[in-house]
DNA sequence: TTCTGTGAATAGGTTCACAGCT
DNA sequence: AGCTGTGAACCTATTCACAGAA
């Protein structure tokens, strides 16, 4: 299959959302019109990002709701459900941990794991905070193939390390530090500094615009 | 100025992480291709995104690292502090709350707001937890530049109309909703579940690879 | 007529390659 | 020699525009 970008990919995401929400209201059709005015995009481009993937539509009419969002299901690899590792129980892992957006798309948290003696052990909404020592071991017993690292940057390589030789495939990294890993091994990074920071460019560089401004 | 890519700021961004980390290391003076190699770009995509905005380097020999970050700085509008408001005080507010990658880049929070009676009043990590509808009252005494929404989905409209009636001018939105707003307003969405599902994609697509596979 | 599906055109972003300082 | 700065070439993504099915 041709290689899709990653734009696609979370458009689509998006586009799922939008569905699943349409569904729960009843509706049985909607046009790419629609579906791109929640989305943020134009029609043309929601067309275009399913094509990729084949023609799901009826002309004239639009898409079945149930179809589309089956077929987006299954396009995003949310057919099964997924088993990911929690490496780091701090502030951000345990609102990861809880978050309820995760679930509803079929990832579970089975396990979170930290290094800090004084949390190992800790209950956290039915989870056990275990050693991170263990995670190896664990990994084998019961593999997984996502792994989420919200440990501080110093220990997210070492974590990174143990994951990939337990097997690990994905890994979601929210530690502020570029990790290095084996090329079959996918690393998404969340930069919550860098999304702010767009913000503060994008006011820093308005504030430029010299008397361009809408109050003369 | 010309405009900027959304991804230039964001590997500004990352290269002033590295600079940073290499300022306190000491090192007086860094090339292109080293911002690269830790940036996980090429050099001549960082001497390209660098002289969108000047030419800070001195050639045959690199970028004064102490200048480069402070330019970088400067570019990204950091050279200010921003007070932020968040808004809604569950899991992920408070994980937001006590980030400190914020509060290191100069984005302080300066209140929390909720509307649960039963989180009103409580105290976090120095701030207490506000009434939501003291928001709008609050900014006019107080004006910030930029809010976080951390709420639940339905809640979070009403919240940005709140905001932008009280001159909030960036937004950074954690509720999985496509929110509306003038365009005078920035509004950058996070949506921790379709980072997710880049990855579940990235493996159910590795997968229909039947065959290819590095194991025969 | 309405709305999809898709080649063709356009725009945008990245990489190349080399001239020019140090 | 080493490394920057940048136009030109290349590649990728988005938008246009229209043929074709319902």
């Amino acid at each position: 299959m041709r290689k899709i970008s990653e734009s696609t990919i979370r458009r689509l995401s998006l586009y799922l959302r939008f569905l699943e929400h349409s569904l729960g209201q009843g509706l049985t059709t909607i046009s790419s019109g629609e579906l791109a005015r929640r989305g943020g995009t134009t029609s043309a481009q929601v067309r275009k990002d399913l094509s990729f993937f084949g023609s799901f539509g009826k002309r004239g009419l639009g898409y079945s709701v149930p179809e589309l969002t089956a077929q987006i299901r299954e396009i995003l690899g949310l057919g099964r459900s997924y088993r990911v590792v929690l490496v780091g129980a701090g502030r951000m892992g345990g609102a990861l941990a809880q978050y309820e957006g995760f679930r509803q798309r079929g990832f579970t948290i089975v396990a979170i794991y930290d290094s800090d003696p004084a949390k190992i052990g800790s209950r956290w909404k039915g989870l056990v905070v275990r050693d991170v020592n263990r995670l190896g071991p664990d990994l084998k017993k019961e593999p997984s193939d996502i792994a989420i690292v919200a440990t501080p940057a110093e220990a997210a390589q070492d974590v990174v390390n143990a994951l990939v030789h337990a097997g690990v495939k994905a890994i979601l990294n929210f530690a502020p530090v570029t990790l290095d890993a084996p090329p079959d091994v996918i690393v998404k990074h969340v930069n919550m500094a860098a999304e702010l920071e767009t913000l503060s460019y994008a006011l820093a560089s308005e504030k430029d615009k010299t008397g361009v401004g809408r109050r003369a």
